[in-house]
DNA sequence: AAGTGGTCTAGACCACAAG
DNA sequence: TTGTGGTCTAGACCACTTG
């Protein structure tokens, strides 16, 4: 990691024990050049992602106030792995993969930019059902293009698909668009999640890109609607 | 505006108009220094404003490589007023104030970190329908802390609160925190948006502070299922 | 080897807050 | 006036991609 991340994972840390406590400041800019030996722009970096992830509001010629920021978000925003997420949250959950499928066809439309030559692209499909605390709360349906990922091992999906991956694979996942809409419950909700008729269910779809810029992964993520909750921080744009 | 921010801007129009096309690389960061006449930090902060954003995904030893981004989000995501959006979207629009209160108490618990020792605030509190292409889709609820507004003229809720936040009252709106659920609709829900008994919607609670961290307004906004739609963009975020 | 982005530095000058 | 953050610079060195 680079000094602006040691930093910032350093002041976050202290924000989340309290070190640092809501209301209060951060050491000034030259103090931290002191403190850890960089330079200013250095630990400025690492301010401004602090900011940017709602941790702190900088105010000039004052310093840099540590506000409430929000807890962890389940089961969406940013991109994290339901397994990593799990063990930061410290919940029981499970992980039932109840449909595995090599080479399906997908239509590309899922995946914005591969261009419009092609109509379908061939996916390995994988259904999995999160159990949180005993119930039965999401759907996960992904599908991994097997052109990046050609063989997908079934324990993969019953662990991990992001630690399959990152650690085993070395791909480097970069960023993810989502959209996150509210649909009535269709048949596999209501059996899967244990609905009754007339329920809703939110429905985040995410198309996964690497850091090459290549979107290689798919997936409809259906939530139980009483256990749907979605947490943002968002920073004013300034006209 | 500073030289990044107006760099980041021309970059963004032409990738909004195509100049630069999704699959294709911008100039290289030497490469802006001279077309912009910028040092090379100057730049980067324009291009990871960009990659930050969704519009671009950096790659070393190749360059800055446009990507298909997100078109505008409806109606939450960011903090963009009502109003703004309407205008981008080229929608016709219509803001029914239906409930205009002044001097109403309410729980601090709405807002976070005001202080454990006050139990109520008194605000404002105002009640509006929007109303999109002749049907109602949206109510919004805002409670605005007199201790910052003391006196909203309804003619500002009628119009824009941001523009008379920002425009007339010279505060700077900085950040907000908003969470996303799915509730069951009530019996004001159903009036005002004409929803069937057993209907959803989608509920977007969020408190918003301006720069020098105060929080200032809680905001309650129940939109109809069938209409929420929310897209985001995230990055990975590196271990 | 040449070109690209990634990191870091030391210093300058400015704008704002507080005393 | 002093201390704070905001902006910008010119240059250094490194890591990666391509030929």
């Amino acid at each position: 990691m680079n000094k602006a991340a040691l930093i910032y994972d350093d002041l976050m840390q202290k924000i989340d024990r309290d070190v640092y406590k809501p209301g209060t400041y951060l050491p000034s800019e030259h103090q931290l050049c002191q403190l850890y030996g960089i330079s200013r722009e250095t630990g400025r970096k690492a301010l401004a992602e602090l900011a940017e992830n709602g941790y702190i509001q900088k105010i000039r010629g004052k310093g840099s106030i540590v506000i409430e920021h929000r807890q962890y978000e389940f089961p969406v925003s940013g991109i994290v792995s339901y397994k990593e997420l799990a063990e930061k949250m410290n919940v029981t959950t499970e992980n039932v993969v109840y449909g595995f499928e090599e080479h399906v066809s997908l239509p590309v439309q899922m995946f914005t930019s591969l261009g419009v030559e092609m109509t379908t692209a061939p996916v390995t499909a994988v259904k999995r059902v999160r159990v949180i605390d005993g119930e039965p709360d999401i759907i996960d349906k992904d599908y991994i293009l097997t052109s990046i990922v050609p063989k997908l091992p079934k324990a993969a999906a019953e662990d991990s698909l992001y630690a399959y991956f990152e650690d085993v694979l070395g791909l480097e996942i970069a960023y993810a668009t989502k959209e996150i809409t509210m649909e009535p419950a269709n048949d596999e909700d209501r059996e899967q999640l244990q609905l009754d008729p007339g329920a809703y269910v939110a429905v985040v779809r995410s198309v996964t890109s690497l850091a090459d810029a290549t979107p290689f992964q798919f997936t409809e993520s259906r939530h139980r609607a009483d256990k749907f909750r979605f947490r943002d921080f968002a920073r004013r744009t300034k006209k």
